[in-house]
RNA sequence: GGGGCGUUAGCUCAGUCGGCAGAGCAACGGCCUUUUAAGCCGUGGGUCGAAGGUUCGAAUCCUUCACGCCUCACCA
């Protein structure tokens, strides 16, 4: 980094800065009064033509970044840009001070600068500044990617997201997106009554979902916490307490793999509905995930890594059913009858080349099963439902079929989008459950949930039947702005420490 | 964690069979007052990811390591 020959890029442009202050420029002012930000003024003015901005002449005052510059001896064009649009300004040296010539003179692409002057269309008819000041802004001592290519190197991408966000205006648009997702689908819950609510990242406790969770530690009350794998049981006592519609929009944090589907931290917008049932969120689901798409891409169909996706149509089918449904693995075809057992079941694992963990039950094999299967093809959004209930420790059983809980997930694109069911309010029923979690725990399984005697409490108080779901926030933001990696969609993505 | 691929100038990339380290952009010095990847002339810039090894000679072959990407496993 400060060795050789980009000593002497640093060092061209740290002389630039002295000449600057030299000449009498302040080369870090406090602040910069603008009447429009580059994006108005190409906005504003995009269809005003050469006669009518000589007719009517338009004076702006703006400022960004210097993207290009292109001279002439004795006049110059500059392109700036507000991170998001870019505009030129033209300056020539006998309609501006000496002394603001010289200053033009020592700047470098990267530099922040403020322009003032009247808007007119060059010969190709660009909107273009005829600069007749120019104010120091801000100086780029590093040396900048280049104008062609850009900064395509994924490693400096991720770990100086400055510099991407900077050089690739793409990537800005994609965060643009991100938030608006967001933005749209609290707009979209609080329609419907929903508060928004925060609840504790450290806790006591691992519960609400199957992962490993981070450990840290309390120095003053000298106690474990973990960061926590779900907001889901906190969100739950408070709609014991009369909160009969609540949502958070924040993260998770998991000790699992790193992947293009996975960072150890991550958003879940997550939410509860009093006197509702699973089916409720479904309904829910679609028509919240179709307003957002509508909102946010403006039409239905989605490219996602070269598929279309179809927000238009969604596909519903049982666990069970999807695994006889998308049965790709030969003839014969497997039944019904063949998924009515642990023997059946394990049959058909076999047959797709997995081998059946041995301890497991016939609902843990099912959802291997239907992994195995059916998840990849999972393209178009479909709503998978019923699930094993050894799969699902906090789920409501379905009346007429124990061994299932009224559980769906929604799949897209081939990953799991969203997690949603009718909640087991019955505080008996959710002890055994968390019990047989203790049970696994114990048996080495670091990713089962303990037992939460407060959570137990608090259902013996009442919570009313209730439906409960996350969201995915990166991974639907993935498929709407076609991003193959979840850490195009995380600013600041996790990656290993940067060497020295 | 396993397998595959990658790492060369600030950036984007070439580098053949093991034989002087290359280009474009950026930078620097000139010329140039409507350019658009501006143009023309000239100049400088390298620990070839790191450490070992083979060889008369290594960016190039071998080993180990670091980081990244893809993929499998795990997970949402």
């Amino acid at each position: 980094m400060s060795s050789g020959p980009q000593e002497t890029l640093v060092q061209n442009r740290e002389n630039k800065l002295a000449e600057i202050r030299q000449l009498g420029f302040d080369p870090y002012p406090h602040k910069f009064d603008y009447t429009h930000t580059v994006s108005r003024i190409v906005t504003e003015y995009a269809d005003r033509d050469a006669a009518a901005l000589e007719a009517e002449p338009q004076t702006v005052r703006t400022c960004g970044r210097i993207m290009a510059i292109r001279t002439f001896g004795k006049a110059a064009f500059a392109h700036i840009s507000d991170g998001t649009q870019r505009i030129q300004f033209y300056l020539k040296k006998n309609e501006v001070d000496e002394k603001i010539f010289q200053l033009f003179q020592l700047l470098d692409v990267g530099d922040i600068v403020g322009v003032d002057g009247a808007l007119f269309r060059t010969r190709t008819g660009e909107l273009t500044i005829l600069a007749r000041d120019l104010v120091f802004l801000a100086k780029c001592l590093l040396p900048m990617p280049e104008k062609w290519h850009g900064l395509t190197d994924v490693e400096i991408r991720y770990r100086q997201r400055y510099l991407d966000l900077i050089v690739n205006p793409e990537v800005n648009a994609i965060f643009r997106k991100r938030s608006l997702i967001i933005r749209k689908m609290r707009e979209f819950l609080e329609a419907r009554r929903y508060v928004e609510v925060e609840t504790p990242m450290m806790h006591p406790l691992v519960g609400g979902a199957s992962a490993r969770p981070f450990i840290t530690h309390h120095n003053k009350l000298d106690m474990p916490l973990y960061l926590r794998i779900a907001p889901e049981l906190y969100l739950k006592r408070l709609t014991v307490g009369g909160m009969e519609r609540v949502f958070e929009i924040n993260r998770n944090f998991r000790n699992e793999g790193i992947s293009t589907q996975h960072n150890p931290e991550f958003t879940m917008i997550e939410f509860y509905q009093a006197y509702s049932d699973y089916r409720d969120l479904m309904e829910l689901t679609r028509d919240m995930i179709t307003w957002v798409v509508d909102e946010v891409v403006g039409q239905r169909v989605v490219t996602f890594k070269g598929q279309a996706i179809d927000f238009g149509t969604w596909h519903r089918f049982t666990m069970r059913e999807a695994i006889l449904h998308f049965w790709n693995r030969g003839e014969p075809r497997p039944a019904m009858a063949d998924l009515a057992d642990r023997e059946g079941v394990a049959a058909l694992l076999r047959r797709t080349g997995a081998e059946p963990a041995a301890g497991e039950s016939r609902g843990a094999l099912l959802g291997q099963l239907f992994e195995e299967v059916v998840e990849e093809q999972l393209v178009q959004p479909t709503f998978i439902y019923e699930y094993p209930v050894e799969l699902s420790p906090l789920s409501k059983q379905k009346d007429d079929e124990p061994d299932f809980v009224e559980r769906f997930e929604l799949y897209i694109a081939g990953m799991e989008i969203a997690n949603a069911y009718s909640e087991l309010n019955d505080p008996d029923e959710q002890r055994q459950r968390f019990l047989e979690q203790v049970r696994k725990r114990e048996k080495g399984d670091d990713e089962a949930q303990m037992m939460d005697e407060d959570y137990i409490r608090a259902l013996r108080y009442g919570m009313p039947p209730t439906a409960g779901e996350g969201i995915g926030v990166d991974r639907l933001t993935m498929v709407l702005t076609d991003s193959p990696s979840i850490r195009d969609v995380i600013l600041f993505p996790l990656l290993k420490p940067e060497k020295e």
